[in-house]
DNA sequence: GCGACAG
DNA sequence: ATCTTGTCGC
């Protein structure tokens, strides 16, 4: 029989760890004008990770530079815990090539989480930047769908009715997308940041080229070549 | 007991 | 996330 990992002790160590950084999440911010978005994404293939670090020009509204990696990945998704599947290979990508960025954009969601620390809060804590997720649907939160037309929005609530993010029609007619504030940043302004970004489909640009080349160019280009 | 459950 | 082709519809 499989033995599963991690077992119940880590997970309570990692439980624990989610409660001790929790408390350090500030959500107000980014203090400094937000120049060099980094969007960064990770997809799979048995033992590997492919990740990919898209760094974006928002006065442009261009892409400055793309980096590709294959990492081992270690662990396991599990829901609640995404950070120990898909932290390590976000850390390996941006320090393996130094890369300087204002703010961490994932696909992953922030403090819309059970425990209120979600991948993209856990990451932001990890360099100190500001940082924000946007996802297909949250793990955690109530709220209302908005308008079917581009650009409504709702906001997303806690139990206690506090607002952790917003719900976005991106396209005409399309499913809404999820954004909630990681760290160092405000639910409204990681709202208007998305909002200011340019949308050629559901995801922003930045999320949209990084979801293609770490699931598609980059991986089919290293699989074939392994052939 | 049943359904839900980021990527 | 991944396994997978074309196809219907907002």
């Amino acid at each position: 029989m499989k033995k599963r990992w991690p077992d119940e002790t880590s997970r309570r160590l990692y439980r624990d760890l989610q409660r001790r950084l929790a408390r350090r999440i500030v959500l107000a911010g980014p203090e400094n004008p937000v120049r060099l978005l980094l969007a960064v994404d990770v997809s799979y293939r048995e033992e590997d990770a492919y990740v990919s670090a898209v760094i974006w020009n928002t006065e442009k509204a261009c892409p400055v530079r793309i980096y590709l990696l294959r990492v081992l990945a270690e662990l396991p998704y599990i829901s609640g815990m995404f950070f120990i599947r898909e932290l390590p290979p976000v850390v390996s990508i941006i320090r393996t090539f130094s890369i300087e960025f204002d703010l961490l954009l994932l696909n992953a969601s922030g403090i819309a989480h059970p425990a209120g620390i979600g991948l993209a809060s856990h990451a932001g804590l990890y360099f100190k930047k500001p940082s924000f997720g946007i996802t297909d649907r949250i793990p955690c939160g109530a709220y209302k769908m908005p308008g079917l037309k581009k650009g409504n929005y709702t906001r997303i609530m806690d139990r206690e009715r506090r607002v952790i993010g917003y719900v976005l029609r991106s396209q005409d007619y399309v499913r809404p997308i999820f954004i909630t504030p990681g760290h160092l940043i405000s639910p409204k302004n990681a709202l208007e940041i998305t909002i200011k970004l340019p949308f050629h489909a559901r995801f922003p640009e930045p999320l949209r080229i990084a979801d293609i080349y770490s699931r598609k160019e980059f991986k089919k280009e290293i699989i074939e070549g392994c052939r």
